[in-house]
DNA sequence: CGACCTAAAC
């Protein structure tokens, strides 16, 4: 029996499928099919597998049920992204005279991402576990912290973190992920660095969560010697990590490194060939970036997905093409079977209004089957404000108002839609709802707008003025974010596309204030 | 017999 055990163990770890289902056929021959020990294992097994349905059916055969049953099949539904189902079966154990233990809270915290109420559930399941005297089992600390993360509650995840007195490699991977997808990618990088102090082996998690925080920084110096670690601990292999080598080199302007890392990864998959059409789109390359696409389609017999057509058709609003961008979205419907979502609209959207269409994007925003979202409608503000759109400038401007008053930015663009043709008294509205409003500029930044192609979002108090000068004013800025993040790559290429003035591109360009750990070397002998 | 942290997006 214990041989049985133990080998159905392996099977759910390695998952291997045939012999799991040959010891299920042997328990059933045998009479073991009662025992609760090979039952729960089996729960596992198939849970592990993916055949969620197999692992209920096993469950519900089961004449009683304990600890370990129960939290199987809840961290089955768990990793099968059931999330909601993990929580309904949490509740239903919470009936039964079985008591939940840590194995079963960092399961169901788990399943708490992603939900609705999220946070809620997590805040509720935060104070079962300090009741139940589970706060300080390191796997509850970290699935809590993640859970705080993932909802935004940054601070609540640095708390648990600081009050934590032995941390452990994975309760720094889940703050340092937790920092990076935040965007607090500087602390991120803070923490790396006292993670290495400490003598803590980063992991693959690690390095994925780290370069992405150099990506979002487009800091490539650090991210070039992180790269030398992922090469110096054999981390190439896991894709996560390759992902975000392209994605950081990408972001950095060093698109033809992040070629060479796709080149050489042995086995692609289609999150790898996804960031690299996305870095060829983000860099204004969206020649190669449809030929990539193409070219993947023809040769590699490549199946795209819902992401895989935003990065082709951001690729082509970048580079202008609006057939070529109209084509390849009706493709996704008439040749892949996908209905376009939320985001392929946008791009659809932004393409006609980039190609100074806005009353055919407005169309679209109204026949699409979602409501535009915030990023849509401050796309669609921002070529209101280049085509010198009034009336359609107004009501965009008023839906993002409406989201978020708090933002100024919609504010600022009315007022200078209504400037710039000519209607004094209603930019003077605008203004003066701003004051009443006690709304200004976020303190440093500013809109710079280089011509109708490309706009930058960056530091230092820029006046309005013509073209040379402000080609002027960027060069004095960037070169002096040079300085101190660094990154030439990156602002070398910005610099190219404001200067090529180049058809159809537009750029937001966001860098923070002066990076405190940019000049620190992230690892020894890098 | 079971549990925590990692990837692509206008």
């Amino acid at each position: 029996m214990r041989v049985l055990c133990n080998a159905l163990s392996s099977c759910a770890k390695t998952l291997n499928w045939n012999l799991g289902i040959r010891i299920h056929a042997y328990m059933i021959h045998s009479g073991y099919e009662d025992n609760l020990f090979l039952s729960s294992a089996l729960v596992d097994f198939y849970a592990k597998c993916g055949a969620i349905a197999d692992a209920s059916k096993v469950f519900s055969g089961m004449k009683t049920h304990d600890q370990v049953s129960w939290t199987s099949l809840i961290a089955g539904f768990s990793m099968n992204g059931q999330g909601r189902d993990a929580l309904l079966l949490f509740k239903e154990m919470l009936d039964t005279q079985v008591k939940p233990n840590c194995f079963t809270y960092s399961s169901v915290i788990s399943a708490c991402v992603e939900q609705k109420e999220a946070l809620e559930q997590c805040s509720t399941l935060h104070a079962h576990v300090i009741k139940r005297g589970f706060k300080n089992n390191k796997f509850v600390i970290s699935s809590l912290l993640d859970c705080y993360a993932k909802c935004r509650q940054i601070d609540d995840a640095v708390l648990l973190f600081d009050e934590t007195s032995e941390k452990d490699t994975i309760l720094y991977n889940s703050l340092i992920s937790g920092y990076s997808q935040n965007l607090y990618s500087e602390d991120a990088l803070k923490l790396f660095v006292e993670m290495r102090k400490k003598d803590l082996r980063p992991t693959d998690h690690t390095l994925s969560s780290i370069l992405n925080a150099c990506g979002s920084l487009t800091v490539l110096l650090q991210g070039r010697q992180l790269h030398s670690l992922v090469i110096k601990m054999g981390s190439e292999r896991n894709v996560f990590v390759t992902s975000a080598l392209i994605d950081m080199y990408s972001k950095g302007g060093d698109i033809d490194e992040a070629r060479r890392v796709l080149d050489l990864t042995a086995e692609k998959n289609s999150v790898l060939w996804t960031s690299m059409i996305m870095g060829y789109a983000q860099c204004g390359r969206g020649s190669e970036a449809l030929e990539l696409f193409d070219h993947l389609l023809t040769e590699q017999g490549f199946i795209p997905d819902h992401v895989c057509f935003t990065a082709v058709l951001t690729a082509c609003n970048h580079a202008g093409f609006l057939d070529k961008g109209v084509e390849y979205f009706n493709k996704m419907r008439t040749h892949y079977g996908l209905s376009p979502d939320q985001d392929q609209y946008g791009c659809l959207i932004d393409l006609y209004a980039r190609n100074g269409n806005l009353r055919k994007a407005k169309d679209l925003m109204e026949e699409m089957p979602y409501n535009a979202n915030r990023v849509i409608w401050s796309s669609f503000l921002s070529f209101c404000k280049i085509h010198g759109e009034v009336e359609l400038g107004r009501e965009a401007a008023n839906q993002l108002i409406k989201m978020d008053p708090h933002n100024a930015v919609p504010y600022i663009t009315l007022a200078h839609i209504y400037a710039r043709n000519g209607l004094w008294t209603e930019a003077a509205e605008v203004r003066s709802l701003m004051q009443r409003r006690r709304l200004r500029k976020p303190a440093g930044w500013s809109w710079i707008e280089v011509d109708k192609h490309v706009h930058v979002f960056g530091v230092g108090d820029v006046a309005h003025s013509q073209s040379n000068e402000i080609y002027a004013e960027l060069e004095k800025i960037y070169l002096g974010m040079i300085f101190h993040i660094g990154v030439p790559m990156a602002t070398a290429r910005l610099l190219e596309l404001a200067s090529k003035k180049r058809e159809g591109n537009r750029l937001i360009f966001e860098v923070h204030q002066p990076l405190i750990v940019a000049n620190e070397m992230l690892i020894d002998g890098g």
